[in-house]
RNA sequence: GAUUAUGUAGCUCAGCUGGUAGAGCACAUCCCUUUUAAGGAUGGGGUCCUGGGUUCGAAUCCCAGCAUGAUCACCA
């Protein structure tokens, strides 16, 4: 059955869709089927052709590929075409004659030349050749239209890597982000690294033997780590449900339930402010081995991120802005209060609460009373630390106050046994020998509380399933936590989160005011409802106040204007639908 | 959340001190018929983000809003 691609929506299209409406119309009208449902084969990629026709020009004399159209070039009977595939381009050269059967032209002059565009979707079949310009080019003899589209791309030409009318607009880019990696696919190579990290830390944990699981993401009580939750209802249980912040109270039960080693890749979501690192979905990989400690987790990290830097780049060198930072082992270690000294020159190991203040201070952070001594001693780090720490770097042995889940140091008093690694001046992970005292982690659980009176909206809640399962006994145990975006970040050198996230989270488009419900039961009919819109009224209200002469004018006008094939409206039946 | 910049054709962008809206690419028609960011000629295409205000007159000036970016705050 005929479909009307040409109703009144059109109204809301530009010229340019409109003919390719049209482009379709016709397309159907000569048999051809727009959308194609059988499968057709491939038998070569562009980049396989490009990289091995120049060594033996015997090869490929019968490739069948398929690709977007990402330019054209008609010189009337024959014309040369840029086909796009999943990685890369490459030129076809098409002749009429060739896909031509006999003297009927019609198939390359009225098909290819003017119902085909820029952006559809073709398959070709021919023999790879060299052109007199000396590029590698196929040489079609058949061609099959395998999907039109309907809309036109961005036009990005590029000369000796210098792009013109580059495709930039973030917001366009990331909410249309199949159009950005269309026009832009330079940027697949950043998602295709990302996926290489994970897969290569999937690999490197199942070599260990460590389990791959699968924790809640909707859970009663939020947990593992400091901050605000997403909140959510479920409607059968009448109850409150979070999104989890960290899956770590989840994974240490497990360990309690006596696997020797489990990780999981998981999203988490945290209900706080957005900017260039932090998006309100983000992926964390957490893991937790039975018998280990924190200096054992280290080694580990090393190691993996070693891996990573060496599967993405063949090297430990890694170039991120304007640093080289080199993840070759061994990182530099420092202890906090180390780590403090070394760049203020300031000792804070042995201040209270009223000297960290001083110092909180005069090293520029801003002090509230919510902010306890662990609080201060981070955001001292995080003021004068944290940011010139470029090469990869572990801190080590935080105050006991900001880690309530972390194992109380072996030798040193008010301190715990953990460490975060951090690069190019931002934390990647995070990681302690896990608290398994249940009394202790009770207490600490309870100061969290005192810390949520005071006013610290990010404090940890008191999970006693999570005390129960402590109770019957956890063995020591190493946690890790690494950021995978951020990991994503340095390791393909992208400044943004939202360049290593292919839909990050952005502020809903504007959507049209349509009240279409209004003017149906106004009785209107649907293409005059399209004009009443295009003519600035937007609900019965405004109708009613409208003028009906003018209105009149313009709704016969748009009409015109657009060339609608429906009859004129008369004067009553507007006056009908407004009275 | 604060400060600031930006928002004009499908895309990339001009548009001065307020006076009928511009270019390149893309698109259409014709000519050409092995080109390469690009052949030539002609032409069509705009809610100048939205809503107010000032003004005889606003893309332009003012106010508010929306969206996006940057910086800061928040984010162990």
């Amino acid at each position: 059955m005929q479909k009307n691609y040409l109703n009144c929506m059109s109204l809301d299209l530009s010229e340019q869709e409109i003919f390719r409406r049209k482009s379709l119309e016709e397309l159907q009208n000569l048999g051809i089927n727009p959308y194609p449902a059988d499968l057709f084969e491939v038998n070569v990629k562009t980049t396989d052709i490009l990289t091995n026709f120049p060594n033996d020009n015997s090869l490929y004399q019968e490739v069948t590929i398929a690709g977007r159209i990402m330019s054209r070039r008609i010189m009337g009977a024959a014309s040369f075409v840029e086909l796009q595939d999943s990685v890369g381009k490459i030129q076809l050269y098409i002749k009429r004659d060739d896909i031509c059967e006999g003297e009927d032209t019609t198939f390359y002059n009225t098909v290819f030349k003017k119902l085909m565009d820029i952006g559809d979707i073709i398959g070709v079949k021919g023999f790879v050749f060299i052109t007199q310009m000396g590029e590698i080019s196929i040489h079609v003899k058949e061609l099959k239209l395998l999907s039109k589209s309907l809309k036109p791309l961005p036009i990005v030409k590029e000369k000796d890597g210098i792009l013109y009318d580059a495709f930039s607009d973030p917001e366009q880019r990331y909410r249309q982000r199949y159009l950005d990696l269309i026009v832009n696919p330079q940027y697949k190579d950043t998602f295709i690294k990302r996926t290489i990290l994970v897969n290569t830390m999937r690999n490197y944990l199942n070599e260990k033997g460590y389990l791959e699981v699968e924790t809640p993401i909707l859970q009663p009580l939020y947990g593992g780590a400091a901050a605000r939750p997403f909140k959510t209802h479920h409607n059968s249980l009448g109850m409150t449900l979070y999104m989890r912040i960290a899956n770590e109270l989840y994974l240490k039960r497990l360990i309690v339930g006596g696997f020797d080693g489990v990780y999981e890749f998981s999203k988490d979501f945290r209900n706080e402010g957005m900017d260039r690192f932090h998006n309100p979905e983000f992926t964390q990989m957490e893991l937790y081995v039975a018998y280990k400690d924190y200096d054992w987790m280290m080694d580990l990290v090393e190691e993996m991120v070693e891996n990573i830097a060496l599967n993405l780049h063949g090297t430990t060198k890694v170039q991120v802005g304007e640093n080289e930072i080199d993840f070759k082992r061994p990182w530099k270690r420092f202890t906090m209060f180390e780590a403090i000294q070394h760049y203020t020159g300031i000792d804070i190991s042995a201040m209270n609460e009223e000297q960290l203040v001083e110092v909180a201070k005069k090293v520029g952070v801003e002090v509230d009373p919510s902010m306890g001594k662990g609080k201060l001693i981070d955001e001292i780090f995080g003021e004068t630390c944290e940011p010139k720490l470029i090469q990869p770097t572990f801190i080590t042995d935080y105050p006991v106050e900001m880690s309530p889940l972390a194992k109380k140091h072996r030798s040193k008093e008010g301190l715990v046994e953990r460490f975060e690694a951090v690069c190019n001046g931002k934390e990647i992970c995070n990681s302690f020998s896990e608290l398994n005292d249940p009394i202790d982690q009770r207490q600490r659980f309870e100061s969290q509380l005192e810390l949520g009176k005071r006013g610290d909206e990010e404090s940890m809640v008191l999970d006693e399933d999570f005390l129960r399962a402590l109770e019957f006994g956890m063995p020591p145990t190493a946690g890790l936590g690494i950021g995978i975006d951020r990991l994503a970040m340095i390791m393909t050198n992208s400044n943004s989160i939202q360049d290593v996230l292919f839909f990050p989270q952005m502020r809903p488009e504007k959507k049209v005011v349509a009240n279409d419900d209004e003017f149906i039961a106004l009785g209107i009919p649907i293409e005059w409802i399209n004009l009443i819109k295009k003519a600035g009224i937007t609900n019965a209200a405004a109708l009613k106040d409208a003028n009906p002469n003018k209105l009149f004018n313009d709704l016969n006008g748009l009409r015109k204007k657009n060339k609608l094939d429906i009859p004129a409206l008369n004067l009553e039946d507007l006056k009908k639908w407004m009275s």
